[in-house]
Parts: structure tokens; sequence; C-alpha cells
DNA sequence: ATCCTCATGTGAGATTTTCTCACATGAAGC
DNA sequence: GCTTCATGTGAGAAAATCTCACATGAGGAT
């Protein structure tokens, strides 16, 4: 036998798009053209003189030789993934690709941030605003840290905190107009950071006022700017104790209701199961359970029922 | 992160040089050039932005980091060898490269083929005589059928048959010279099969006549050429249970005494570990067994006790 | 049946990777 | 010092990879 090795790259399409069950997809995944993985899948069956994919409906369909060779290539190519990420990955050396819901990365991440630069001051983070999962599988993704029911499948994924949500407010918009009642809040502007209402929808359900008249109401796209938008005094949004508790510890918002209500979904940390054993990514999701147990220990007020008692401090 | 997978070409010649523990080495394996390797070795390096080779003595050593990555590597690059094999070779179809010792494959192996022929008609056999264990390491070639004493590093190995030796020669040549008595030997050529004349000091020694004034000897080069010229009549060679049996059962060649000894060595089959999983080699190595088997069961007399009584039929 | 969308194939040319070649440096041995 | 051997490097050639534009065909909706 001649060669021991089949020609590599072409291999590397064809695990790709075997895997994902589509050319286009697999050209997706390795940022080429379709046109690209297709002529390196007939490179690969001329250099081995095997047919690898039966074309006959829309999408191709492995042969008895292509699914002979696909599981030990897939393999293969994951150990040896896996091997360079470690060999790049010391400790606490490199870069960190996070994803993160808006809000949790603006009033959350970036304020306690120079806690972890002091710790991994070898770690450069690179952050991006963002609540989908997808990011999960691409490639250019570490970490993502997600707002949602923790049901994503292939990943690694664990719960960091369940929150509960009450409306908020600047002191400057209550101080000239107050906001007592329910009836006041008819006069008020709705800040909703989700997309049809529903959160605010659990809020006055619990509060008995589910058919509350809404005279105006903003959808400002995702938390984060429905809270900037409360903080400039645009109307009320809808807080929770981890975005909103350094903000309301600060006196910028006000929490002018002693109801509170436990959101559906909570905030998880997910990656890819093989790079959790990365040791740069343990040292980040060790430390961000450290910085949230660390806020529970040395700010007790910041729980949900003596957060709601601020207003009368 | 942003690619998961290094530069595959690249990390090939890495993996082969780290493995072979030099450029030059690695460059001859993958059939290029050593500046070819160097410059694969160096892409490598700063696509990965970590130094894999030390360089300062005369051979390159490797570093922590490349350490680390060539274990994976080279099992990674193993078994997709090993499923490309698996794919491409069916239980009995496809090309089979063997090299066997000379007289071997002259006189018991080629006098045969046609059996295997017809039990596996798409097997295409590639034969090659040589007793080099080299190929045993040799990507180009599936079995070895080597003599020797079966300690050869890295490879599976079976005994396949151990020989007697003893002095073979023509009839027609005893017709013109007789050879009844030691005396008589001293009138004959000896022609050797090996380099040094250590197997005909062996059956000399058993014969108490290894003072026997050499006046003439030739030093074939193998066995196969020993025993073609003692067929030609040019002198008397040393024959053994498995080369020589044929021919004496066919009365081309004469057993002149009744003296055998056991050689030192013996017939053993051999192929890398990897291959002996492939099917087609399999199938190859069960027909050599059973092919031996059977000729002990068909024809008894071919043992070395019945066979040298031959001359006394 | 027609039209649209989606998936994959293919040839030609552009771009990138791989390779050769020739020269270079340095270590080790005589 | 000289020779041999090992590896590095730049420039250009050759091969592999990729894009682009066109093509075909399947499936679904009308």
């Amino acid at each position: 036998m001649t060669s021991r090795l089949p020609p590599l790259n072409p291999l590397r399409a064809f695990e790709a798009t075997a895997r994902r069950g589509s050319v286009s997809a697999a050209a997706r995944e390795l940022n080429v053209t379709h046109g690209a993985v297709s002529h390196q899948i007939k490179a690969l069956e001329v250099s081995l003189n095997v047919t690898l994919f039966e074309r006959g409906a829309k999408r191709l369909k492995l042969t008895s030789e292509g699914a002979l060779l696909l599981p030990a290539v897939t393999q293969a190519f994951g150990e040896i993934a896996a091997a360079t990420a470690q060999m790049r990955r010391p400790a606490t050396t490199g870069e960190l690709s996070i994803t993160c819901v808006p809000a949790l990365l603006s009033f959350w991440i970036v304020p306690r941030l120079n806690s972890f630069t002091e710790q991994f001051p070898g770690v450069r983070l690179k952050l991006s605003a963002s609540n989908d999962p997808a990011h999960l599988h691409s490639p250019d993704v570490d970490v993502c840290i997600l707002y949602g029911d923790g049901n994503w499948p292939d990943a690694w994924t664990r719960l960091w905190s369940n929150l509960q949500l009450f409306p908020v407010a600047s002191p400057t918009l209550l101080n000239s107009r107050p906001l007592r009642s329910m009836r006041d809040l008819e006069d008020h502007v709705l800040l909703h950071g989700d997309a049809d209402g529903r959160e605010w929808n659990i809020w006055l359900a619990a509060a008995d006022a589910i058919d509350l008249p809404r005279r105006q109401q903003h959808f400002m796209g995702d938390a984060r700017f429905s809270t900037e938008a409360a903080l400039h005094g645009q109307g009320i949004a809808l807080g929770d104790t981890i975005t909103a508790s350094n903000l309301i510890a600060r006196g910028e918002l006000i929490v002018p209701f002693d109801l509170s209500v436990t959101a559906n979904h909570a905030f998880y940390v997910a990656c890819r199961p093989a790079m959790r054993a990365t040791p740069i990514v343990r040292v980040f999701i060790d430390w961000i359970f450290a910085s949230l147990e660390a806020d529970h220990l040395a700010e007790p007020q910041t729980s949900a029922r003596t957060l709601l008692r601020s207003r009368r401090g």
C-alpha cells in the first residue's frame, strides 16, 4: 500500500459534511463556499478510489465505506483539536472568548472585570453581548452565559443564578411623578426588556393587575436597554436581583413596590464539553461562580426581600 | 479561539519529525525535501504561535508544548490511517504486498500460488524477495515472511516453521561423482546459502567433520541461488525440510546423508500490529499456515526422518 | 403544470499552500 | 582546518484550495 494517510484537508471536508449531513452546513462551518466542499469531497473520493456519498435525492447519504470511515475520523480530529487546545491554553494565559446576556454583561460583569484581571493578568477576554445559544457550537466562542431554561443540547451547562423580577425607576422620575399604587402605574411608561411583554405580565398577574390599562409602553429589545431607559427616567422597567442590584444599592434606581416574582428563566454558564476541561475556561467559570458567592456574603442586603425594603430605608 | 484544528498538513510534518526525531528522516518518510518539512514546521509554529522544537544542537528537541501535542496527534493519525485501511480493504479484495525469503518464495510459495488464487480471486499479490526486517516498518509492505530469530521489535510475529538442514545434490552430479562418505565430500564444491558459511559449519560439526578440507566452495548470496546451483549440478548445497521438500519429492535433488541438524533460525510470519487486524492480511496469514498444515497431512514422508531415507527408497 | 427555493455539481480562473532548489549556518568528528 | 551531516531560509515553481458563475434536480406551493 502506497500512502498510509488520505489527503487531510479533503478528509476534513468529508468529516464536516458527513457529521452535519449537508454540504452547505459544512461549508458554513469551515467558512468556505459549498463549491469548495464539493470539490474536496470529490478529490478525496478520487484519491481513495471509493465513493463516500450516495448522490440521488437532495441531500447526500453516506455509503457503507463512508460510514466505516466517519467515526474514527471524527474522533481523531476531535482528539487533535483537544490536544491543540490543551497545549495552547496554559491555565492563566491566552485569549478567552465569551458571549453574555447584554444586561448581565453591562451591569454585572463589566463592573467586576478588574477583579478577574487582577487575578489572571495573562488572560485576554473577548466579550460579546449575546443570548444566542447557537454560539455554544461555534469554534470562535469558549463560554456562553445565557438566560433561558438551561436546555441546550450537546453542551455542558450549569445554573448560575435564579432571579427575582420587580419594577424599578429612577429617583428623578419618581420625584416628579410619584408611584405609590397600581393606579399611579397607569400614568407611567412601561419599559419592556423582552419581545412580547411576557415578564411584565407575570409581575402584573402576581400583583392582581393584569388588566391594568397600558397607556404607554416601549419594547427596548433587551433588558440592558430597558434598564438604561429606566436610569434615564424614561419609564418603569422590570429589574432583577442580579443586573439591577448595584444600581439599586447606589440609589440610581428605586424599587417602588414590595412585590417581586421569580422569573421563569435563569442565568446559566455553558460551553462545549471539550472546552470544559480547558484550564483557561475552568478559571473563568470558577471566577464567575466565586464572584456571585462573594456578592452574597459581602452584601446580604442584595437578596430580594431586603432589596425591596431599600425604598423605605 | 478562532479555529479548532491546526493546519493539518503542517501538523503532519511536525508529527513525522517529532516521531522520527529528525527533519531529514521525516522528509524521507513523506517523500519531500527537508526544506519542505522545515517550512511546514515553521508554518505550524507561526499558526499556533507556539515554539514546538528547541533549536540549538544538530538535532531538534521537542519543547514542552510540542511534547504535549505529539502523543495525541500520533495516535489520531494512526487511527485515521487504520480506518482508511480498513475501509479500503474488504476481506478478499485489493492488493496485498508481501516480502518473503527468496528460497521460500521460489520453492514453496510460488508453486502453491494457484491455491491462494483459487480461494481469493480478488486479491492481487505483490511479491518481493527479501529477508530485510526493515520492511516491517515500511508503509508499502503488508506482510513479511522472514528467516531469523523472531526478535523484531514493534511487530506482530508468529513462528511459521522450524527447519532441518542437510546436504542436497542433483542426481546427475552424484552419478558422475559419487558421494558416499565424508571423504567423498572433499572432492565436491560446497555451495553456501549464507554469507559466512555458518550453516555448513553447523552440519559439518554434527558430522564430526568440521576440519574437512574445503577444496572448492562458492558463496551464492542466499539459499535460493545455492539450491538452484545444486539443481544444476554445480555442487552440494544445504537444503532444508521446507524449501527443498518438493524438489526432493520430485527426485530433482537427492539427500546423500542421513544426518540432518536443526537450524538456529526459523521462518516467521510478521507484520505491523495495525495491519494484523486488516481482513486481507488475515486471510493471507491464515492461508499460509493452513497450507503448511495441509502439506504435513498430505505427505507425511516430507518429515525430516523419512525425507532422509528417500535415497534408499 | 409552473414557479420558486434549496441543495449539490462543475469548470475556469484566482489565490493560497506546498514544494523544490540553491545557498547558508553551525555542530561534530577526524 | 576540512568534511560530513543537520537544519534554516528566500525565491520561484508547482500543486492544492478556493471563489464565482452557471447548471441540474428535488420538493413544495400555487
